[in-house]
DNA sequence: CTGCCAGCTTTCGTATACGAATTCAATTGA
DNA sequence: TCAATTGAATTCGTATACGAAAGCTGGCAG
């Protein structure tokens, strides 16, 4: 029998299993199989079928014959994506600026100095979780609803690249320079500027993943 | 039991809505409801399930406790969807100028031809026809097939405002005179100039549809 | 005549079952 | 030793069934 549940066992499935994607708690080797996760939440394979179709339809998970795994992309695919990005999210930033919050500001500052922190200790893992915080906070204040749940579409497809591109040294300096003049931009209500600085950060993103490609060529 | 079918029936009954759906076959009072669409089909309730359930989570209908209808967009989203519309349909356009094969101009050329000859009809349904077809024609031509997804992801479900606006007098000579530059910039492989007619031309669909809204407010 | 409550109907969510397709593995033959 | 084939196991798609929730309807009370 299922637990106490308000909303259904299918959207709470979804929910979860969204999460954990979008939070990169699922590794390229897991394989989710409707009858396993079933029996782990004690209800039928209806609803996490529910769910794990629902996921691989809008692109979080690849149905496979043999379970729902994370979607390998294609090279053309994470160019493509980068494309749609500086488009995108250059516009969504600027409508973003007037509407953050004192309390949004607040944890961007916070994330910045975590961001800068990370020159010194090299910690990948606190820059990944800063620039995440960072993305997070300006993106839930789109205004545009429409244009926000577009980027959020492709964005958990391509969390993956995002955390390898953090690895690239060479952008790291680069990366945490945007941050603090992302934050300058963003405090003072600069939307012209915010914007521009999200394409250059688009950008930067999108070196540091063809030298990785590059790199791992050779 | 279900007819020969090669591909999965959910997925068959989910292409033949979506096609239902994207030609405007579908009106704004119907109901769908599972068990009578898979009586309608010979199957039992779950493919049709499937596929209505993908229809409403990618936004093409909306999922009541009384069965699936078009969804009814606010005011609010059709402005979210025409900025997105500005920052989307320019590049796409631009990127698919030079993609265009001999048939596809063909075909462009054939539908311009339609579109002016509505000038003297005043027959909006061919209008709407011809419009459609330029369209179509373009979008499919687009590289990039993220950019092209998110296109008409959105596309099928502001289908109905695109009608209406299409009613709008005052913009049918200005819709015309669009339709015969994009031609012209199309066959000239101009994206530059491409990229231009399509922000003016969803600008003018946007203004038609504010123009329509106002006077429905009298 | 009108508003409210109860039972009925419709529809959905979930459970369970079964056949088909696909993959895996083991045995067999070269 | 290795490849091929065949049988077993897995997993998916679909069918059917049942309980629950959300409208609808009709009767009853004011």
């Amino acid at each position: 029998m299922p637990r106490s549940a308000k909303r259904h066992m299918k959207d709470q499935i979804y929910d979860i299993f969204l999460g954990r994607i979008q939070r990169g708690e699922i590794s390229h080797g897991d394989r989710f199989v409707d009858t396993a996760v079933a029996e782990e939440f004690n209800v039928s394979r209806m609803p996490v079928r529910d769910a794990l179709m629902r996921l691989s339809h809008e692109g979080y998970l690849d149905s496979t014959t043999r379970g729902f795994t994370l979607p390998n992309l294609s090279m053309r695919q994470i160019c493509e994506i980068f494309e749609l990005r500086r488009l995108l999210e250059p516009r969504a930033a600027a409508l973003a600026t007037n509407q953050l919050t004192d309390e949004d500001i607040a944890t961007l500052t916070r994330a910045v100095e975590q961001s800068e922190r990370t020159l010194e200790t090299g910690d990948i893992e606190s820059l990944y979780a800063a620039s995440e915080d960072i993305r997070r906070t300006w993106i839930m204040a789109v205004p545009n609803i429409e244009l926000r749940d577009t980027i959020l579409r492709y964005m958990a497809q391509i969390q993956a690249v995002r955390m390898a591109t953090l690895r690239d040294a060479v952008a790291h300096e680069t990366l945490v320079e945007l941050h603090r003049d992302m934050l300058r931009a963003f405090t003072a209500r600069d939307a012209a500027k915010v914007e521009l600085l999200l394409l250059r950060y688009v950008l930067a993103g999108e070196d540091s993943f063809l030298r990785l490609k590059a790199r791992a060529q050779d």
